[in-house]
DNA sequence: AACAATTAAGACAAAGTAGTCTTGATTGTG
DNA sequence: CACAATCAAGACTACTTTGTCTTAATTGTT
């Protein structure tokens, strides 16, 4: 498994607002998420917690409260909300966990693992939360169960 | 984290045992091999247990024993190593989690995340710990600490 | 036969991750 | 103001992974 828990659900509950977001000034209770994507709310409200941290949401409390993002989705990239939840280090990690594996004294699968891990960096770099969400609504495709 | 502590151990175990085998016929002891790499013994030891299990080492007990490589390093893939170590399933597994995940009905990083870890996978099929081996004796690389 | 070297196996402990629960603070609504 | 809806924060529990320890079985050497 390549992210833990937490950074799997944060990543569907980020697309879950961004593509129900119909006024996307409009909070959206945490609740509501966990029933959807059925995720425990407890759990998933810590979640955000440390999203809120980072400035990548806002919340609100009371009636009509909730969270919401705190820029246009076309501004979010799916790595800010990696590295939120799993803390950098991910996409430098030897893959057999050598402590001083790297370019310059590398591990047999060094090269091979690098370069399709900068790929995936690439890609979640590159993808912001509006393609996420423009390409589930295109395509048919889900995020929850 | 891709790949769990004893991959990780089980990985650098056995290229070790490939790179360090005079004559390949010689059983290794694990006692060495965990202070050469600097690896639990008791940890070690069953890891290799479950390599012995799925026939990719053979373990020998009494003085001068210890375990050896079950075939040539040449006829020994990493990806065995891993799916022994793992369990299947490692490369099928949708990023963020969903259970239905797959071709049919993709999440929106499904594409993305496939090709890579396919590359991934396809890399530690193909290579062997011969290959591994090799390529640590002639470029100077490293698998302990 | 006695002994030392070694793996085998399983119980146990420690640490990390995941999930639950309770209490408190904030805020809109009637 | 009273109340309900909501996030905030932390304690607590449960589960999994990782690591340790003890005992047993096997085998070569003397």
């Amino acid at each position: 498994m390549l992210f833990s828990k937490g950074c799997e659900y944060g990543l569907r509950a980020m697309i879950y607002v961004a593509t129900h977001g119909e006024d996307p000034d409009e909070f959206v209770p945490i609740r509501r998420i966990s029933k959807e994507l059925d995720i425990s709310f407890h759990f998933l409200t810590k979640i955000f917690q440390q999203l809120n941290e980072e400035r990548i949401i806002e919340s609100y409390r009371g009636p009509r409260g909730g969270i919401r993002l705190a820029r246009p989705a076309s501004k979010i990239r799916l790595m800010e909300i990696v590295v939120a939840l799993e803390g950098p280090g991910l996409f430098s990690e030897c893959v057999m966990g050598l402590p001083g594996c790297g370019d310059l004294a590398p591990c047999p699968l060094h090269d091979g693992w690098s370069e399709q891990r900068d790929r995936l960096a690439g890609l979640l770099k590159s993808m912001t939360l509006a393609e996420a969400s423009r390409q589930i609504a295109a395509e048919g495709l889900r995020i929850g169960p």
